[in-house]
DNA sequence: TAAGATAAGAGGGACAT
DNA sequence: ATGTCAGTCTTATCTTA
């Protein structure tokens, strides 16, 4: 007798029941029926690609898949269809069209009736954008969105910037998918204060108690090998010495960025390739004085290496 | 002109008070 | 909570090859 579109089917991995409930707060999601959860289901950043009715079929290479953490329900509302028909297509009855216009009138209040959910819509609003400027993965949007949440959750956005905690959000969503985007980069394109974004990350850091993996040089590298159009002997070249770099242990509390950089000027010139250190930080956004620190480091380690060996 | 050196300052972590 | 300290990175400027 209702109209419903929703998008929530989905089977169950374990039993098989289309029970599957998603817990609103978190986008975590598990079967009613048996109690099966799957955590972190960003994790599988395979784009769902299913359409439920003919509107979202037309829609949906704009909005992604027709289930996402970065719409503000989720897009898991029930919206209660319009065209008065009951399930089998028949119309419905005078008072019947009466309850249902009330229905529908609470339904669509109830969407945005928590606050949460309209400061969640404010600070998703130019999440698309920044997606292109910064060219990520839906993956590391939708992880995005679940941090969010997850902050939203322990009420850290209270009192806070929103684009600040978008932003340190959208970096940790970076750092844990390995994604290599520098904060600098981030605050840039979102056009925040650096200082502002790297504080919101260290919040979240904390308060979220998650543990972020270190960047690795190793993925800066092709980043930077790409920009500035080195090629693939130089990249192996700067890959040994950066695995010599990480026995020795120099490697600790200096920028990846920069190291990954060092490594693939030494390669280059050891190479023969004639490329400038000039070159070299601006493709890899590090300054030519912490470049050659690095170098300095590296050729230090790179001798050691030699001498034992 | 590229590369190296030096100095001053910002920002943040560790640690003690 | 606040201050100090060592370490990193950046900006700016000067020197060297």
């Amino acid at each position: 007798m209702l109209s419903l579109d929703t998008d929530s089917y989905m089977k169950c991995a374990r039993c098989g029941k289309d029970t599957m409930v998603s817990d609103g707060s978190t986008g975590e999601r598990f079967c009613g029926g048996c109690g099966f959860v799957i955590d972190e289901r960003i994790e599988d950043s395979g784009p769902e690609r299913r359409s439920f009715s003919k509107e979202e079929h037309e829609d949906r290479t704009r909005t992604g898949g027709p289930s996402s953490l970065a719409i503000h329900d989720m897009g898991l509302s029930t919206v209660i269809g319009y065209d008065n028909k009951d399930a089998t297509g028949k119309p419905l009855s005078t008072s019947m069209k009466s309850t249902m216009t009330r229905l529908r009138t609470w339904d669509s209040r109830s969407q945005v009736h928590e606050s949460q959910e309209r400061n969640f819509r404010q600070a998703f609003g130019e999440l698309g954008r920044i997606k292109d400027k910064l060219a990520l993965s839906d993956a590391v949007i939708e992880k995005t969105a679940y941090i969010y949440r997850k902050a939203q959750d322990k009420g850290l956005v209270r009192g806070r910037s929103i684009p600040g905690l978008v932003a340190a959000s959208l970096y940790m969503a970076c750092r844990d998918s390995e994604t290599p985007r520098t904060l600098t980069e981030v605050s840039q394109k979102i056009n925040i204060k650096r200082k502002e974004v790297s504080r919101c990350y260290r919040l979240l850091l904390k308060e979220l108690d998650l543990k972020m993996p270190v960047q690795d040089p190793i993925k800066c590298m092709s980043r930077i090998a790409s920009n500035a159009g080195l090629g693939e002997k130089v990249k192996r070249g700067a890959l040994t010495i950066l695995e010599n770099a990480n026995n020795m242990e120099i490697t600790a509390g200096k920028s990846p960025m920069a190291l990954a950089g060092a490594a693939l000027y030494i390669s280059a010139v050891i190479n023969g390739g004639y490329i400038t250190q000039k070159v070299i930080a601006q493709a890899s956004g590090i300054t030519e004085v912490t470049i050659r620190n690095r170098c300095k480091g590296l050729r230090d380690s790179l001798k050691l290496c030699v001498l034992s060996q």
